[in-house]
DNA sequence: GTCTATATGAGGATAGAC
DNA sequence: GTCTATCCTCATATAGAC
């Protein structure tokens, strides 16, 4: 049965072949440059030959995503090792925001293009995908700033876990659409963000929302 | 000359037309799906003829995008009647994120897609673009923040808008490309956010950067 | 079984007839 | 000014060669 085996393996090492170049176009040029016609002339094979290994276009996409999101996770682990929740909340703000940046086509591939990629890994998945693995370590975080007192509200781990990647998220897909615009450093609002929004959760007096703390009665 | 005025008068009606159908078309099925030939049938005219108004299709986005972020500019100066910075700054982030949901493919348009459109409006427009005035009203909120008394930090007005910005807009991008995800509600996640952040930038103690609070140390 | 060649139909854009 | 005809690129499908 070697005859299969081999033939089994060289179909494999085909398929991932068509991955690894689909990824090289994306990286280089974004998802919208990934052509059938395209991959096909780098493989050095047909495009038909490609549909003999998926289905379409959008299935090379999905499987990409998967291996974005493998790679964020990479990423965020790395910078997750920290014991002390802030700092945690910090670096691995710093890895999200870095991963960005270094991976732009396949951020805006994982995150910014078609609401179909994300939700297949988050919700068909089961738990050990890349993304929910992704989402449990921010999770800790936010249960983490909770059980060391640094959060006295009533909002839910989970929504805190929401806000603070809604708003790593903010930064880095704003600055891959409009690059120059916000005009503040990158750097400058994760610190800024992450530093407001330790204190906001942390903060002794709570305002009744509507009402202007006392501080701002001088006006 | 009265012959080349109305002539002038139905070529500028004409372009018009195209303009208000393709928002239609993009308003209702995004503007992956705005084709020329599309276009054409519902203007009645053939495809060519659009050429004689428009150079190419990225032109017609780009004049679409600046109807959208007139509509944006709307929106939020409804909201930014409001005297008390803290009230405005719920007030527009409201505006923002509902525009988003309702316009969830002129959003993508204007906010998520080709960052030329933006940077168009941002850098070559004049002060009085429909952007410029929008980023200006969230700039008006910071520095009423500060001059009321709400934020004791270093950070510039420039700082905390873009700040309070990329935390609308990731609210609102995040919600277009996941709508399952993440899984707390808008509403509450641009209430947490808004509460957060200002007691973030009026907490009086402000721990150094790395060093963790006081209230932790009991872990 | 695996590939090449080719067909189909959508789409952007343009030349040239009227 | 408007149209038809056309060219190019693309995703996708399939017939049939090997």
């Amino acid at each position: 049965m070697g005859i299969k085996e081999r033939r089994d393996r060289e179909k494999k090492e085909h398929r991932q072949r068509i991955l690894d170049e689909a990824l090289q176009i994306i990286t280089k040029e974004g998802f919208a440059a990934l052509s059938m016609r395209k991959l096909a002339e780098k493989i050095e094979y047909s495009a038909a030959s490609i549909y003999l290994h998926f289905r379409n276009r959008d299935e090379i996409a999905r499987e990409l995503s998967e291996v974005g999101y493998g790679q964020l996770f990479e990423f965020l682990t790395a910078a997750a090792q920290e014991k002390d929740a802030v700092k945690r909340l910090r670096a691995v703000g710093e890895a999200y925001v870095s991963f960005g940046l270094k991976h732009p086509e396949i951020y805006r591939l994982i995150f910014m293009s078609d609401a179909a990629y994300i939700e297949a890994v988050f919700i068909e998945n089961n738990e050990d995908s890349a993304a929910n693995k992704s989402y449990r370590i921010l999770l800790g975080i936010a249960e983490d700033l909770k059980r060391s007192g640094h959060y006295r509200g009533k909002a839910a781990s989970s929504e805190v876990a929401d806000m603070i990647w809604t708003t790593w998220h903010g930064i880095i897909s704003l600055k891959l659409t409009c690059t120059n615009f916000p005009m503040t450093p990158v750097e400058t609002l994760v610190a800024l963000m992450g530093k407001t929004i330790v204190e906001g959760l942390g903060a002794k007096r709570l305002p009744v929302s509507g009402r202007t703390p006392s501080v701002a009665k001088k006006r």
